[in-house]
Formats: structure tokens, C-alpha cells, sequence
DNA sequence: TTGCAACTTGACAACGTTGTCTTTTTCCAA
DNA sequence: TTGGAAAAAGACAACGTTGTCAAGTTGCAA
């Protein structure tokens, strides 16, 4: 077995043409019992498998679908990752994953990488390309693509997003009306979609409430990593601190709460754009503005699936709800409506919110406030089908 | 543009043969420069990108490896996978990572489909395969493997492991050494490695202590999972209930977490296998046995690197060192050493671990018993090289 | 100018499949 | 038994690429 069997090896040993192995392979209905037999048998002593890299340069067809996003370890993007996979399983088909990293040169690269490899669909979290300036094959002369979470410059296919600007918005707001006047802003990539929405809707709840937009309260999360923890000097050092935070990404989430923690300032209020492990039990627990990420999955399989299977009506971009939870760090108020006893009283004010009076289960029922209607659903079918997709269309 | 470009389009462009273009192409330098010069612009002028699935069916060489975990929602092979694609990276590799899922047809089918699309090497987390009696080709013979957080049945390929049975041991002995003697254990998949290795380790804690082993206190975490929370019930509800709980697992140290918080049990000690987001600031901080998943990748990659350039040497295991990182959670007292008050005084116990005595910072300091020296370890190189590895070897 | 080496280019086969078409076999009715 | 149609099996080309080797071209020395 030095050797990986071809449809040739097992045509030799059952003593019949390739041709009659490769109908056994595929299940094609034309070839005797007593053949077939012989031929599975071969097959069996030879371990043989088929080489789909051979068959999908010869049928320009796939049975793989790929996904790319900027980074796994965002807690988003892993729960995203899993409702795909799952979709993709169910639809019958393989799903690679790859992740785009940090560069535009190595997103290409991976992209277009996975493009020629032997997919039939690619689901996207554009970071840095215009798709529509690429050489992808996109649309009807390549394979389908679908966008989450951003679109792609002015590439012209599906996407899956939410109203990130409205979201932020209603957060702030939130912030807001539990009397915060300097509320913070911090996010990785805050010069890129969607942060770029998150941030207009972050000023947009300022302007509504007429305060002042102040540029000191807005940080990129590249300034103050674990290994540089920064974002206490930086915003809550300034001469006029701020008293509650937006984070507006997961990744930055985890950063800045575990900073406030670590410096015991359960007196600022913190809500979190996305959802991430642990948020509900932590203490307090953590408010954010949630997307739902498995939705987003299986919403942009389906959309998928359909192109795949010869779907070429225009694009459809699907707007997904939000959902915001109330579970206590975004309700703590500011130093000056709790009495202004300075960082102590603070301290005693957050317990309060997070203790007897809140229900003591870490997942509180969500005040479900549906931030955006869905529309045009495409409801995922489940049949299997045995070869979808094509590689191209001659 | 509504076809793919191919060589020979290129080259009827550039009126030239296929072969000059493919010389071109992959930068040979027998091409005059004028010819290269014509060729480099109709590869412009068509968008032309070649297709690695030809390359490689004809070449038999690759540039990407795989990567395969049971699950990429879990956080410790979430961490172990960024840290594999980084390694990738630097070696000039492409990487693409699917599950294996949950049955061992998917994983098989995940697997054989991996290392068919184009792959020269695998870094495999096995689940249900023992890949020494499975087809695929191993060794010399096929793409090299390299096995992590736990081999595959018999088969003879790279490993990178920790001593899960002595880590698992000294975790129970923690618990023990605070005066518990009921402590229960939990986890995901018992009856397979490595948590049946976890399990001997924690069965030979209890023997050290003289503590007679007791199979109600050990609980599949198919059992309660977050929409059957069951934990409580199964464990806490006995007629001698656990005052103590090692998970052997970080998809179950999330559940159990949140289930002991919501229902506000800080009486019971806890101490989780491999770390988690967040553990270090919740309340109590949670206590863990820590591998470190980051080194694991590096490590297995490593491994891998030198097996694709060549290496034929017997094969390497590794044991990688794991952490014990001290918290709080795995130091609380049972009842009986708390003066027996009841669950009330439990709870005072509880935070009196996590409040003032301990440091305020969620990242203490960890109390770093190396638990096995490392061996072996295989420095990863970062030279770049133009084509890796090889699909078989005629 | 000629000859030869060195360089450049091209023709062709092969990688492991499947689609198309042709040949062979089987089976049944006359 | 034979004719013929239907069924089964096979031959061959093609997918897009690269390895091998042969052919063509260039340039320099004699």
C-alpha cells in the first residue's frame, strides 16, 4: 500500500475497464450484479477512494462550499463558523475553512486559494478587498459568493448583516438614558465596516441627546491589548473620564472587561456589541446588543445553497434582527446619580445591580427589543442532493 | 470574463505554446525576457490565475496542509488553531481546517476528503478513527500526519500530547488536599481518549487518598447540557452529594460554570481542564489544570514541517508541560472545614476565596507546577521555501 | 560562411477522473 | 436457430497543468 489505488488499480484486479469501476463508483445503474459485486470487492482489498481533485477538473463540479473570516477566535465568528458547518453538512456538502488574516495581500491570497480549490461556493467576511476589483469569478461566470457581516465594496452579491449602525445606536442610547454624558467608544478596525456603522451610530445616540462628540473617547483596541493594557489610562485617565464604554466588536469585549475587572471599576458601565461566553455570569454580568451568529450561518448557507443550485435572480441582502440583553453592566449609573460618593460608593452601587435584585440566573431573559425586522427569509432546505454546484459553465 | 482563463488562452494571446506560459508562470528562467514580458501581459490582460487542482493532480506536490478538529466552537482548539494558522503562515503554507463532527462516517468522509483536496501534510485531533486501520495513507507511503491532544488508535505517526492522566491526578489531589472527599467528574465523551486518560488520573487521586471511588459522582456531559441542565440535579442531588467538581474538559467547564453560578452554588469547588475565556475574573475565579494550546500547535506544525521536507526519522512524540493556574474556585473549603453551616455559610466561604485575601486581578499570578518536562521539542523553522511536500511518492 | 554549443521554445504524454460514442454481450421473440 | 434490440462494457478524449524530450533559434568561434 505504498501507494494511493486509482480507478485503473482496481480495474486491473476486478479485470474490467476503468470506465465499468468509475459507473460502480458513481452508482450508475448500468452495470450487472455480478460486475459490481466484483468490483466492490476490489475496492474493498484496495482501500481504493476516489480522488476528488480528478473528478472536479473533469466535471467542473464540486461538493465543497468555503468559508473565510478574518479570525477564528473571535467569539463571533467561531459561533458563526459552527452554524455553517452544521448547514453545510446537512445540504450533503464538505465545508473548508480558512481565515483571511490581517493583511490584504494574504487575503487574496487565501481567498483565491480557496476559490481554485475545488469549491462550488464561498461564504465571506470581507476585511480588506473590494471584491468587485479582484479577478474572483463572480457571479454567473464563477462561483456564487455570499457576505456576512460587511459587504464587499461595491461587489454585487447575497449578504447577511445587521443593522449595525441602528444597533449602535439603541445601545448608546441605552447608555445614555441611564444617565451617562461621557460614554466611550472602543473596537478593533474601528476604520472599517461595519465598526465604521457602529461608530456612526454610536454619534448619532450622542447627537440625539445633544452631547458633544469628543474624539479622546473613541480608542482603537490595538491600543490597549492584554499585552498593553491601556484602555484605563487612555480613557479613563483623561480629565474628564468616561463613565460607561461601548464595545463595539467581541474581541474588544473581552479585552475591556477584563481590564475593568482587573482594576476592581465596577463603577463604569460597559455594553458590549455582540454576545460572548461567560457574559452572562460574569460580575456584574455584561449587557450587550446581540447579533445572532448561528442565524447569520445558516441564513447565508441558504442563500448559498440556492445560487448554487441555479439561483441568478439579483442579489439579495438580508438585514437580520438584533437582540439587546439587559443582565447589569450597562444599567450601573454615573458618579453623579449615585449620590457622588466617588469609586467606593461606586463599587456598591454596581453589586447592586448585579445582586439580589436582578435574579441571580446568569441568563436573564432577555428584554427582546427586535432591533430590525427580518425580511426575505430564505427558509434552508434540507434535501440532499447528490451533486450540487458547478465550477463553471461552459 | 465569464470563463475561467487558462493557459491556453493565455498563450493563444500571447501566441506562444502552453508550455512558455506555464514557464512564466512558475518562473523559470529559460524564458527570454521579451516572450515573458508578452506572456505577463495577457495573464493581465485575461485576469489569468492557475488552478491548483491541475498543478497539483499533475504534480503531485502542494502547498496547503489541513487541519481537523472535533470541534472548532471548543476554546481550546479554537486557540490551538490560530496558532496553527500562524505557523502555516510563516512557513509560506495554506491552511484549511474543517470538523470532524460527530460520527466517525463524518469524520472519516472529513478526513479522506482533506487529504485528497490537495494537501501535503495533516494535523489531525482524532476522534472515533483509529487512522491505522483506515485507508488512508500514512508514512511513507502517503501525506505525513501529526497527531495532537491524542493519537489515533495504533497507528505509527507524529504526536503532541500532555500527561493527561498525571494532570488530571494532580488536579483531584488540589481538591483533595482542601479537604474534599466527595468530588465528582465530568466531561464530554468519557468513554474516549484522552478524557478516559483524565479519568484514570483522577480515579488514581482518589487511591492515593484513600477515598473509595464512586461511579455516581462521574457524569457524561451529554447528561445536562444548556437545555437540560441537569448537572445540579445529578451530582448535587444525591443523597451524598459532591462538594467538589474537576471537569475534565472546557466545553464542560462552560456548562457547569454557568449552571453552579446560576443556581448560586460558589459552595462547590471547582477545578476545570484547560483554561477558558474569562475564567480568571469571574466570581470565584476559576481554577484550572492548563494546557497550553498555542504550544500544542506550534509544536504539531513543527513537526509537520519537518515531515513534509523529508524527514523519515521513527516517529517523535512529545509531551508538552501543563500549568496548575490557582484561582479560587478549586480552593473552597467543603462544609465540614467551614463549620457546617449550611449552604448560606457556603456561600460566605466562597467569597471570602475570591474577595479580599486573594489579589483583585483576574490573572493571578499562576503557581506554575510544570507538570512534565518537555521533550523533543522540534524548533520551528521560519524559512520560507517555494513548493512543499508531496502527494505520493512514485 | 560554417559548425556547434547553448539557449529558447514547442509537441506530447501524463496525472485520475468522467462524457461520449462504439463495440460486445445478453436475452427474447420469431 | 436466428435476428434484433436492449443492455453492458469498453475505447478514447478531455479537464488544466507540468515533465520530458525534441526541435528550433541564436550567437560565437573557427
Amino acid at each position: 500500500m505504498t501507494e494511493t489505488p486509482t480507478l485503473s488499480d482496481v480495474a486491473l484486479l476486478a479485470g474490467v475497464s476503468i470506465k465499468t469501476v468509475s459507473r460502480v463508483v458513481n452508482d450508475e445503474q448500468t452495470v450487472t450484479a455480478k460486475t459490481a459485486k466484483r468490483v466492490r470487492d476490489a475496492i474493498d482489498t484496495l482501500g481504493y477512494r476516489p480522488n476528488p481533485l480528478a473528478r472536479s477538473l473533469r466535471t467542473g463540479r464540486d461538493e465543497a462550499v468555503a468559508l473565510v473570516v478574518e479570525r477564528l477566535g473571535d467569539p463571533f465568528f467561531a459561533s458563526m463558523t459552527e452554524s455553517v458547518e452544521e448547514a453545510a453538512h446537512e445540504a450533503g456538502l464538505f465545508l473548508i475553512i480558512a481565515s483571511a488574516g490581517e493583511s490584504a495581500a494574504q487575503e487574496r491570497a487565501v481567498i483565491s486559494g480557496l476559490l481554485h480549490r475545488s469549491v462550488c461556493g464561498l461564504i465571506a467576511r470581507p476585511s480588506h478587498l473590494d471584491f468587485a476589483k479582484e479577478r474572483f469569478a463572480i457571479g454567473t461566470g464563477g462561483v456564487p459568493v455570499v457576505f456576512v457581516d460587511r459587504p464587499s465594496g461595491s461587489a454585487e452579491a447575497d449578504s447577511v448583516l445587521v443593522d449595525n449602525t441602528e444597533t449602535a445606536r439603541r445601545a448608546t442610547a441605552h447608555l445614555i438614558s441611564h444617565g451617562h454624558r461621557r460614554v466611550a467608544f472602543v473596537g478593533t478596525a474601528l476604520d472599517r465596516l461595519p465598526l465604521r456603522w457602529r461608530h456612526e451610530g454610536y454619534r448619532a445616540a450622542l447627537a440625539d441627546a445633544g452631547i458633544d462628540y469628543d474624539g479622546d473617547l473613541v480608542v482603537s483596541h490595538t491600543r490597549f491589548t492584554p499585552d498593553h493594557p491601556a484602555f484605563l489610562t487612555d480613557v479613563l485617565g483623561l480629565r474628564r473620564p468616561a463613565t460607561a464604554v461601548l464595545s463595539a466588536n467581541a474581541v474588544a469585549s473581552l479585552d475591556v472587561v477584563s481590564e475593568l475587572h482587573s482594576a476592581s471599576r465596577a463603577d463604569i458601565a460597559f455594553v458590549g456589541f455582540d454576545d460572548f461566553p461567560m457574559a452572562g455570569i460574569l460580575t456584574p454580568a455584561v449587557t450587550v446588543a446581540r447579533q445572532d451568529p448561528a442565524l447569520m450561518g445558516r441564513t447565508a448557507m441558504a442563500l448559498l445553497l440556492a445560487r448554487i443550485r441555479g439561483d441568478s435572480s439579483p442579489p439579495k441582502h438580508v438585514i437580520l434582527p438584533t437582540t439587546f440583553v439587559v443582565r447589569g453592566s450597562g444599567e450601573i449609573p454615573p458618579p453623579e446619580r449615585r449620590g457622588g460618593a466617588g469609586r467606593e460608593g461606586a463599587r456598591r452601587g454596581a453589586e447592586r445591580v448585579s445582586g439580589r435584585p436582578t435574579a441571580p440566573t446568569g441568563n436573564v431573559t432577555p428584554r427582546a427589543e427586535e432591533m430590525t425586522p427580518r425580511k426575505e427569509m430564505t427558509t434552508a432546505k434540507k434535501e440532499k442532493q447528490e451533486h450540487v454546484g458547478r465550477h463553471k459553465n461552459k
